[in-house]
RNA sequence: GGGCGCUUAGCUCAGUUGGUAGAGCAUCUGCCUUACAAGCAGGAGGUCAUAGGUUCGAGCCCUAUAGCGCCCACCA
């Protein structure tokens, strides 16, 4: 007998138990075929907020409707404890920087700590129903990770798509490591525009340039007007003369110069921004490298030297103003990249780093993005946009402790890299030993360890390697490749998706998955998205659970649509827990109506019984379309509908026969008890993929012809009824009629 | 500046081959009717952002405009 209420707290647990041990969820190679999800590892650096209990549900109910619809599903979670973001955290508890504590000692607490939250993570994921195989779960640093992430860096070395360069790359000088294009966050900072007289050593002429930048004055290799400028252009092939530095360079054409913008004259430094690196190469400058790599000025620079950047431009403002070198200075607001880990202004630093090939293959990338099926479809233009204006190569190079190691050494003689061989990783080469005894270029015995660590992006994106185990045994690679899908939200498909695919294309020459699922993200407000940094996410997931259950809290998830932002809203949970509830009651006056039910063989239906089994026909038809293109809400949605449809019509029309047979007869009873009998077991089925708990709680009560609800399979009906549902639905617009001259 | 999305009831949002505008919340009225007051029945509430166009017919298709949001470019 169900409950007289529905206790969620106790039966979550208990059902959650049951799941786990009798490995419900459990992965296993079958002849089914097999549905695979390649879920985003959260990154633990912290506290999970209620946005990731948005996306990942979604997800995960989507396992479930595959599940439902008997396939194998391959459902592995994983953590993302790599590199700079768990860095970060353990700086933050710490109170102290990496470089203080050590490398060893570092690293070590990087693994206690990213364990610590793990393991709250884990449990808070359970707690919301996540039907992965925890046995199969993984993490981005782990002897076995760290073999597949190496492993793929060998064969893209081998392949010829990785390289190591000495080269202008993107600095962080709050990190103190290099990053890539895709970590840069834009930001809107109040500056000023200067604008600087400069003369011509040949004839004295004063030209002025305009430079947000002044300090840069020491690096500047060059100066440059645009060829059609007629008011500057005589200026090309003569000699600049830079105040205050007192150094002269030349002054050249070239036609990238914007004749509109600021005066339309502009110095070429190394580097301030990236067409500064572009002339460079182009023009092969000079190279007058003035920064260090903690953010000053280089001792090397006569009279700034040693300060820190900013200090260094209020310095030479002030010297250029004393000189009378400054025409004006204006207020400016404008858009600056910074580094979207820390938040701070990236520079330009050049050393050697290890890159990976992008700018070779974008035409490969963009077909491999044209065999992927996205949801929602205009989400491909996004991965498009980002691929055709990609300007760098990868830099996987970081000048961090905690990752993945290198597998290399370097000649002390030549320089020469030595790799590890593939059957030796993981290794460390921190504290292993090369293989060779010498170098193979010079002869040299001696060796330098690679101290550099991997790209947090360049280990998560060998998650599908990761899952297929790459390179062992015992494998997955034949089931895995591709797998089915990916999920997440859509400010990682220029990262995550993008370097995934850039992975898979380059190791088998394949795309990685054949369905892209992209979420929305949680708006704290309308406008404002849910940050830690603002301390806006006003709810602890584990308290929501706690206060409405975990199958409310799913229904809030279920309710958001495919890649559109959802506000955090209180009324949504409410509704599902009305829902919910409702599940209960209706299903309690089932029971109490089959207490003498046999399920047998029966066709004889009556009218309005044919009328609500054929509506639920039609309704599922288009539930299951809406899951079929991955719209989880769109299907909860008209799901929810048909039920209270169900509840307030059907249910109250039924009603009579059920009580007394005596009076409308045992054939018409058991018509009745037939359809409730059918639909319930259906509706539970079709709720079971949002509310996992409640609708296994009814099932086991009721119809326990299964190790659980959720390894049955769902069988459309296959009903003619056309006619009774028009019958059916006059029907309810006379009654509808009635009611209201009744309440008038 | 480029790309994409959104704009429907006071609020949150559905509305998928173009065919009489929907739900929940809030509000008002009447009901403790033997599953459910966390409920039931009913009322009120909308120039579907704006302007054109296609069509017998447009919330839906096309064009333009505005506002909002996301991604990217823009450091002279």
């Amino acid at each position: 007998m169900l409950d007289k209420k529905y206790n969620a707290e106790e039966k979550e647990k208990k059902w959650l138990d049951y799941w786990k041990d009798n490995k419900i969820y459990e992965f296993k190679r079958n002849d089914k075929e097999v549905y695979s999800i390649d879920t985003p590892p959260p990154t633990v650096n912290g506290k999970i907020h209620i946005g990731h209990i948005f996306s990942y549900t979604q997800t995960e109910m989507l396992a479930r409707y595959k599940r439902l619809r008997g396939y194998n599903i391959f459902y592995p979670f994983g953590f993302d404890d790599n590199g700079l973001p768990s860095e970060r955290l353990v700086e933050k508890e710490q109170g102290k920087r990496a470089h203080e504590i050590g490398r060893e000692e570092f690293s070590k607490l990087c693994y206690e700590t990213t364990d610590k939250y793990e393991a709250n993570f884990q449990e808070l994921f359970s707690k919301m129903g996540v039907s992965t195989d925890w046995d199969i779960h993984y993490k981005t640093v782990s002897p076995s990770t760290i073999k597949i992430s190496q492993a793929s860096f060998l064969d893209l070395k081998e392949k010829g798509h990785c390289y190591h360069k000495e080269s202008p790359a993107l600095w962080c000088n709050e990190c103190l490591t290099s990053i890539a294009q895709a970590e840069l966050e834009t930001k809107t900072i109040k500056t000023t525009f200067n604008y600087v007289n400069f003369k011509t050593v040949e004839d004295n002429e004063e030209f002025t340039i305009a430079t947000t930048r002044p300090e840069l004055l020491p690096a500047i290799v060059c100066v440059f007007v645009n060829p059609e400028d007629e008011k500057h252009n005589h200026l090309i092939g003569k000699t600049a003369h830079i105040p205050v530095i007192d150094v002269e360079v030349p002054i050249m054409g070239d036609e990238k110069v914007a004749i509109d913008k600021g005066t339309g004259i502009v110095m070429c430094c190394t580097f301030g921004d990236q067409t500064d690196i572009e002339w460079w190469k182009k023009y092969k400058l000079p190279l007058k490298y003035i920064f260090t790599d903690n953010g000053r000025i280089a001792p090397s620079v006569p009279n700034y030297g040693g300060l820190k950047i900013k200090e260094a431009r209020k310095q030479i403002i002030e010297d250029l103003q004393a000189g009378g070198h400054i025409v004006k200075i204006e207020e400016l607001e404008h858009e600056v990249q910074t580094h979207e880990r820390c938040g701070k202004e990236v520079e330009y630093s050049v050393m050697k780093q290890w890159f990976i090939d992008i700018m070779n293959h974008k035409e490969d990338f963009i077909r491999m993005g044209n065999e992927i099926k996205w949801h929602p479809a205009y989400m491909h233009s996004r991965y498009d946009e980002w691929v055709n204006n990609v300007a760098w190569d990868w830099c996987i190079s970081r000048q961090r402790y905690f990752g993945v190691p290198f597998p290399v050494w370097y000649c002390k003689e030549c320089g020469e890299p030595i790799f590890a061989n593939k059957e030796d990783l993981p290794v460390n080469p921190l504290v292993d030993l090369p293989k060779v005894t010498k170098c193979p270029k010079c002869g040299c015995k001696e060796f330098e360890a690679e101290t550099d660590v991997m790209d947090t992006w360049a280990t998560s994106s060998v998650t599908p390697l990761i899952n297929m185990r790459y390179g062992e045994k015992e494998n997955y690679e034949d089931i895995l490749k591709p797998m089915s899908l990916r999920t997440n939200a859509s400010e990682i498909i220029r990262t995550w998706d993008f370097y995934t695919i850039v992975k898979s294309f380059y190791h088998f020459g394949q795309r990685p998955w054949d369905n892209v699922m992209i979420s929305g993200f949680v708006m704290a407000n309308k406008g404002e998205k849910i940050s830690k940094s603002k301390g806006n996410s006003k709810h602890e997931p584990m308290d929501l659970i706690k206060q409405y259950s975990a199958d409310v809290i799913r229904y809030w998830a279920g309710t958001g649509r495919l890649g559109t932002d959802i506000v955090f809203s209180e009324e949504t949970l409410l509704r599902g827990k009305k829902l919910v509830n409702k599940i209960w009651n209706v299903s309690k006056f089932i029971e109490m109506h089959l207490t003498d039910y046999e399920d047998k063989e029966f066709n004889n239906f009556e009218y309005v019984d044919k009328w609500i089994l054929g509506r639920f026909q039609e309704m599922e038809k288009q539930f299951i379309e809406y899951l079929e293109e991955y719209e989880v809400g769109l299907a909860l949605n008209i799901l929810e509908k048909f039920f209270w449809e169900f509840c307030d019509n059907y249910i109250e029309i039924v009603k009579h026969r059920l009580y007394r047979p005596e009076e409308f007869g045992n054939i018409q009873r058991y018509s009745g008890q037939k359809t409730v009998y059918t639909l319930l077991y259906k509706l539970l089925q079709d709720f079971s993929i949002f509310f996992p708990f409640i609708t296994e709680e009814i099932f086991q009560e009721l119809y326990h012809n299964n190790a659980s609800i959720h390894t049955t399979e769902i069988k459309p009906l296959d009903y003619n009824f056309n006619k009774e549902i028009e019958l059916g639905n006059q029907m309810i617009e006379i009654i509808s009629q009635a009611r209201r001259s009744k309440n008038k």
